[in-house]
DNA sequence: GTGAAAGCGCTAACAA
DNA sequence: TTGTTAGCGCTTTCAC
């Protein structure tokens, strides 16, 4: 009574057709639930696809219904826990409502970002995720020619269904933090290339608060080429080695920042008496560091969750709000404290 | 002049062998790359592909070809570094060779794996990486059945394609390190399912180095389901105060152990010299801890380099080997010490 | 409620 | 080197 299928024959929906003795087009309607189908009918074909152990090929379908039910999601990264808790969360999202992910990297780079995304609508994806609002020309133009829906994350920007958090905004205030404490030398460590618009405006936003207090960043403490723990704490040894040595570092985010203190450390800087160190994204870990950092609060996982709803809202032909502001959280703790008295004259 | 084209109309193959002026099996041929074409013929397709915006359907080569260019990937979930850093690896690596990534989580549960697998197979995925060797009775037979090629991680097993690390061994290292620092009494914190055959295998790595010693590892000292830094916390506490607190903890990762110390030092116990923590990984920050991490370093990122590696060549027809063996490195750091004399008479 | 039949957009023999 | 043609496996009118 075995009914097992020969290996080398893939079986298809002709083949549960017949096995059931049913039209193609009831199996497909069966297959997609459609309601009207006799129950009777809808059995046999269910059993059929059992007994012939029947998987469907998404390529076929796509093809005729052109619909992939697939939707494309492209990060500068997954090496961090900044894109790949977002995701995780999106992903999630997603699947609850029987999407797959299409995952590419952009490595930072609008060309290849756009190369990526290109390659994503070959691929049909129904809708598609990006991070941040500065890309290259052409990939808007191409998503809108194509109608895919679309919506950028950590980033808000007015032109585009947006959702993440005002980044200017974000390191105002921390600088306005910095600043109440009486400082008056300031550094920034980022990991950057200049195309990431959520980190030059976090740039913006402390440049402009210290010229609200007739201050500048000096060009020198700018450093934006850090991307891992590692290079954070030689970029602090340079700061501290160069013209301008900062009382009040701004990292791009808590790995940085945890990077940029240990150097002080090792220089034996006491934190937060001789200099005070901020991150950004409240990891996990921050409040446990030995010097318990001083950081914003940002809901990661939030921000994928927020990409996914809008997305399958929009796919249900259902309005979403296209923009949504979140809102990070200034974390106050022991990484920041008072400037200290200039130290010698 | 201007050539755009309409936006509604989706341009296909047949557009632009018309405006090229040749048969679309000519335009199949230049894109892929088939040498014989003259080329007056193949600039006059690509040309046509400029001017008309051609963007191919993979769906419907997909289906001609029967190969998606596709590779799967299933990880217990992204929120980690553990998995996230090797996927970035995988995926920069299949990404040269010109496929994507189709990306699913099975929430560390075999039945989700299995129905994201078969999910992936109905894309028509052309190879599949997992993690770990426990899965559902019935998924390598469902890739067999397809037989599309496969690749197990961080596990070895003898049985199918692998990469990983033999776990069993590496907690034996780690175990026989706290061993011969005298400690007797053990604990465990991990986050895992019982299903988790890399963290079983740990935990059988550290009970046979135990017995080898004599001693064995008391159930109530075996925590395994923290999965956060402050699961670990919080396990932790709770170890302290139940009936046998452990000198010498092991833990899951290095972020579970970070966890772990934060308790301990919030009990006012000092580490090393009353209690001994590991971790496993080697996370960048591992060294950077008030208390510089006892773990075991592993090549996260070696391990989705070497899966691809593997699928690729397998794709290609070529010869890869079948099972690689990585092997992780005890680094030894100032969080293990020397168990301290017993207290109290 | 069901089936027949016409594609979806591409590739791959096969012929020329 | 090139074109013709027959599918790939599914969905989806449109009749019945």
């Amino acid at each position: 009574m075995s009914d097992k299928p020969s290996p080398s024959a893939r079986v298809s929906l002709d083949d549960v057709a017949l096995r059931a003795g049913v039209s193609t087009a009831t199996v497909s309607r069966v297959l997609n639930g459609s309601a009207s189908v006799r129950p009777s009918r809808r059995e046999a074909v269910e059993r059929a696809c059992e007994e012939l152990g029947y998987v469907i090929n998404r390529a076929a379908r796509t093809l005729a219904s052109r619909r992939s039910m697939t939707i494309g999601a492209v990060v500068p990264t997954l090496a961090t826990e900044t894109f790949s808790r977002p995701l995780a969360a999106f992903q999630q999202q997603i699947h609850q409502s029987g999407y797959t992910m299409l995952l590419a990297s952009s490595d930072f780079d609008p060309d290849t970002e756009l190369k990526e995304v290109n390659k994503l609508v070959e691929y049909g994806i129904d809708a598609l995720m990006l991070v941040g609002n500065s890309h290259h020309p052409r990939l808007w133009e191409r998503i809108a020619q194509q109608n895919i829906p679309c919506i950028q994350t950590f980033s808000v920007d007015a032109r585009y269904p947006s959702v993440g958090y005002d980044n200017e905004l974000a390191a105002g205030e921390l600088t306005a933090h910095l600043l109440a404490l009486g400082h008056k030398v300031f550094a920034v460590i980022v990991g950057t290339p200049p195309s990431n618009d959520r980190v030059s405006d976090r740039i913006t936003g402390t440049r402009q608060a210290l010229a609200a207090a007739g201050l500048t960043l000096d060009e020198a403490n700018l450093i934006n080429s850090a991307f891992t723990m590692n290079e954070a704490r030689e970029a602090m040894f340079r700061l501290l080695d160069g013209p301008n040595p900062p009382t009040a570092v701004i990292c791009g985010n808590d790995l940085l920042a945890f990077g940029a203190m240990r150097a002080a450390s090792e220089r034996y800087l006491r934190i937060p008496n001789d200099i005070s160190i901020t991150g950004f994204n409240d990891y996990e870990y921050a409040e446990h560091l030995e010097h318990p950092l001083t950081t914003m609060r940002v809901e990661l996982d939030r921000i994928g969750e927020v990409a996914a709803d809008y997305l399958l809202a929009t796919l249900n032909g259902e309005t979403a709000p296209v923009q949504t502001l979140l809102k990070p959280e200034l974390i106050v703790r022991g990484s920041t404290g008072s400037a200290p008295r200039a130290a010698k004259g």
